[in-house]
DNA sequence: CGGGCCTTTGATTCGCCTCAACGGAGGTGG
DNA sequence: CCACCTCCGTTGAGGCGAATCAAAGGCCCG
């Protein structure tokens, strides 16, 4: 098993911010752990008694909603911290997590971590940083629910996706998601996802290659109204 | 000019667990300020440089959005602070804060306040489990906004400001919102809100005393589809 | 080759937005 | 004191966008 202490993966969150001596306690009892595509790391209501470092791939996070469907409400990619927000309340998970492809983890028991964000004001800072992050984050997603349209919605998820996960060689967006899946980002039916991406495609947003979509021209997408 | 170590409004708030030095710091630094109802306490994009303690009084933090209608995302009472997550990542504020009666606020700047964040673990701990209850309530609103009808949202929006404001002698709400306001916080035009708020009072589920809402069937509320 | 699953497209229905007009409350000036 | 204005609340009618229901076409895998 591998020290954190020399993991690279840290320097892109908050744990950086911990001291040798720290992360080598830390070290010594966290597990790792394989998960693969499609498998939920955490459900709604679990109780998740710590924090997973992911290592590498994505995963999303979701909530089921009364009429079935379920929302995706943000992602995780590799070199963030998951589960967070229930590690700080100590209260179980609000949020479901769902692998989007094979990921790899490292999981710290919250009683470890929990004393040093007690004890060391520069990590606490820098976990407060990243949630005050993920707080505009929501509070963006909240306005643009609330008074676009699912046409713009889909357009502006394209573009963060593009933006914030980066693209493959061939240019497509690097995490491939389902329709369903952009379905359910933007809040809507499959179909209507469906149908808007389709338009895109006709007016040469973008192009699909099998599965993978291809941002073509991010300027017109920008541009959507 | 009150201070703060022997103010009562901060148990309410995360700054009960500094040490009754650093209150006495902060007491020497801080400006206590009225604000009238209506009026604009900053502005989307406006650096605050500090945060405020809100001593009397609600307002509403909200956001504009392009079709020029202003999308409010959260309601700050008497007892919270104000402008926490501007405070902590250093930038300016994303949201509007406006009064929605008079207040009473005190301010205090940036650069007293941050230390304490980065020398009291205690109170930064705290301001962290505020910042978790801000970000799961965003999320519940993010799922609500994608998923549920503007009937819904609504009865919803009236039951979270009854349980969580309470309400005044007379069993109205109390909050004084107007019916802008509303839609505002649903994320629906104006007359959407009104027409859904005359079913309610059509089926009994409320009633109005002037302008004033009064809940009377909060089970009924609940049961909304 | 057949059976799923995902994707796509069509047709219909329904919710909500928008525009428009009207009534009442409160404030202002003649 | 009344006429006027403006702001807020209310109601109606029309139209657009999105949900829903239904069905057909690709693709993977046994």
């Amino acid at each position: 098993m591998g020290k954190c202490e020399q993991c690279i993966i840290k320097q892109f969150n908050s744990l950086k911010s911990l001291t040798t001596d720290e992360l080598m306690r830390i070290s010594k009892c966290k597990t790792s752990r394989i998960i693969k595509k499609g498998e939920v790391i955490f459900e709604e209501g679990e109780s998740i008694n710590g924090v997973y470092c992911v290592k590498d791939g994505i995963c999303k996070l979701s909530k089921l909603s009364e009429n079935g469907k379920d929302q995706i409400v943000k992602m995780v990619v590799k070199g963030q911290l998951l589960g967070q927000r229930s590690l700080i309340n100590g209260e179980s998970s609000n949020l479901q997590a769902t692998a989007l492809n094979d990921m790899e983890v490292c999981f710290i028991p919250r009683s470890e971590i929990i004393k040093d964000l007690q004890s060391n004001p520069k990590f606490s800072f820098d976990v407060l940083q990243d949630m005050a992050k993920d707080l505009k984050e929501a509070d963006d997603v909240i306005v643009n629910m609330a008074q676009k349209s699912v046409r713009q919605r889909l357009a502006e998820s394209l573009i963060y996706i593009h933006d914030t996960f980066g693209t493959n060689p061939d240019g497509t967006l690097s995490i491939l998601l389902s329709r369903e899946d952009f379905a359910n980002i933007v809040g809507t039916a499959t179909e209507s996802a469906i149908r808007v991406l389709s338009q895109f495609k006709k007016d040469g947003l973008i192009t699909t290659i099998g599965k993978q979509i291809k941002i073509e021209n991010i300027e017109g997408l920008r541009r959507v109204e």
